[in-house]
DNA sequence: GCAGCCTGTAAATTCGTATTCACAGTATAC
DNA sequence: GTATACTGTGAATACGAATTTACAGGCTGC
């Protein structure tokens, strides 16, 4: 049978009123009966409900976060086990929780975020897009729901945090360039998605500024699909020298079809990833990538969240942009001796 | 303002309890009523609180996973991308959603279990255990909690799904003897984890049935931990010809050591992980793993779980063991040609 | 024609907590 | 001395939905 504030109330011989306040901490409790209270809590092994507190002061103390599932599930794509991982432990020390949904394949992520926004399940919500919908945006914010944007609102004026991709997309391509590299391609997840575009954006920025030619390949998520495609390009007759390549994960499947290909990196192939993950140590010359910094993205969307959840308005611009940083390995120094 | 039932009862000119009965689907409402319930509630954008019902039927909708972060966070560690991911899979076609929790470091994951569990936040949880404490688990399963352990209970009468782990250590290390490897060494992780402690208790057996020598090295958890101790294992004068490696990462570092210590595998030095994760395509003649089967494991984890939540009893025994299998590849095939 | 039985709906209650309101008791001001 | 302010507490209410209870109206059977 469970035990509520009413029953501690009768150990205690005080009102369930009083209970509460001892609960809430409030000070004007006498010490003796906030003694007694606790006596009574501690040894019936009392707990709050939750639940109940929810209803009563609308709030769950619980903040959403949807993510469409990668490729080969969350171990496929570092950047949404990066993205859980640091959302968790920004969300340790405070009185958040954190509930994960998946978007069903095919399906809108906007009857998750419904489903978890209308029906009060969460608090507010962390929204991960790559393809921004303002309409739906619009009405979350009309219904003023509290959420973060990660990734790029469309101009909709919506509080959000992005990296940076066609910058990211840019010093990667030019690093290359730098190198020594002449012919630089790029090899991209599938098309529309906006990381990808941004990304791709940036790189064609700089090939043009170069006078170069760009050319993209675009192929699934994941390692083994762009082993794929890496092994039809470096079987072309005339195969770039060098690969921006979306991810490290999909870096690493280059890697395998330069090796059987017989491409020594990076004296015949210079490869840049993204993300910065433990996979780049995996290679011996060490994989060159682009930084997110998803720790600094997380953290500014969270106090972003936290600072709307609390009912105030959050310091600086609505848009926070996340520079990116590019972490120079081996895998793209051509010319050698730098490293 | 939020529209309720009474509100959309107001507007049809209905009961709040027909609008109610309406949602559930209750057969005993007239197709008219039911019509111009619907009508107002599509009209007047309602939708269900959560919250609320929470606290009338007792139940959250909500499980609960606690997870120990680990070393270098959740991309640091495929297992737990794998368990969230595949426990997002299973759950995603069913009415729960999920609850995921960290545990401070240092800290006892029994508070996080208590928190969420008698907190009524979640309606059960599931539970990863390195080191099942008996008198916590009487403990919840006095109070009658659904919850469902990963690991081993250690003879507390819960319900429970583990690998052999004590198996996937033998098969891992028999199979290195039987490829013509005479020296095998394990690297583990931290002491005391039940997970490394049954594969060396796995590894340990066959070794004595070969009457061989066992060495075990231990260290943390992740890439770089691995490397390190692998660099040293390696440069001792009676180095292993071979090494079984806690997990297909951890095994990744111990490749980066090799490499550098000029050993080739599987010539010099042969290897086996575990996870069998997608890491494996990384090295080039492929590493040789033992599959946890992730999916399966998970699968009765809910499948019990689920069965618990809705008042049932689960089919068969209380504790289930899903088997390893070794996926063989390149990095444990000393003698050449059977692949 | 009346007791008894469905059927569908409204009214009332409940879940467990936070909070508002009311009130007794004491302290302070004049 | 009464009027006023303040303090700490209990009683009452609200949160929004599910469920139990009560009841009106139509039906059956005799």
């Amino acid at each position: 049978m469970r035990v509520t504030q009413q029953d501690i109330a009768k150990y205690a011989q005080v009102s369930q009123a009083t209970v509460s306040r001892v609960l809430a901490g409030d000070e004007r409790v006498e010490p003796e009966i906030r003694e007694k209270v606790l006596a009574a809590i501690e040894r019936h092994n009392y707990r709050l409900d939750v639940r109940a507190r929810s209803l009563r002061t609308q709030s769950t103390g619980l903040i959403g976060l949807a993510i469409q599932r990668p490729e080969g599930g969350l171990v496929g794509d570092p950047f949404y086990a990066a993205l859980i991982s640091e959302i968790l432990d920004g969300l340790a020390a405070g009185p958040y929780h954190l509930c994960l949904d998946t978007i069903p394949q095919g399906e809108s992520q906007w009857q998750v975020y419904d489903e978890l926004l209308r029906t009060r399940r969460v608090d507010g919500m962390i929204l991960v897009e790559s393809a921004a919908d303002d309409e739906r945006l619009a009405r979350l914010q009309r219904d003023k729901f509290p959420f973060v944007l990660i990734g790029n609102p469309m101009g909709s004026d919506v509080y959000s945090v992005d990296n940076d991709n066609v910058y990211a997309g840019q010093i990667a391509t030019e690093h290359l360039f730098a190198s020594g590299y002449r012919d630089v391609g790029f090899i991209a997840g599938p098309r529309g998605i906006t990381v990808c575009d941004d990304r791709i954006e940036g790189y064609e920025r700089i090939v043009r500024q170069r006078e170069g030619r760009a050319r993209v390949w675009h192929c699934d998520f994941g390692l083994e699909a762009a082993r794929q495609v890496a092994c039809e390009v470096l079987n072309l007759p005339d195969a770039p020298e060098a690969l921006v390549v979306l991810d490290d994960y999909m870096a690493m499947g280059v890697v395998v079809a330069a090796r059987r290909n017989g491409r020594r990196i990076p004296q015949d192939l210079g490869l840049v990833g993204f993300n910065d993950s433990p996979l780049c140590q995996m290679l011996d010359v060490g994989m060159s990538s682009v930084s997110l910094d998803i720790r600094r993205l997380v953290g500014v969307a969270l106090e972003t969240l936290t600072t709307l959840l609390a009912g105030g308005e959050p310091e600086g611009s609505k848009r926070t942009i996340v520079p990116s940083v590019l972490q120079v390995r081996g895998s793209s120094m051509r010319v050698g001796g730098l490293l």
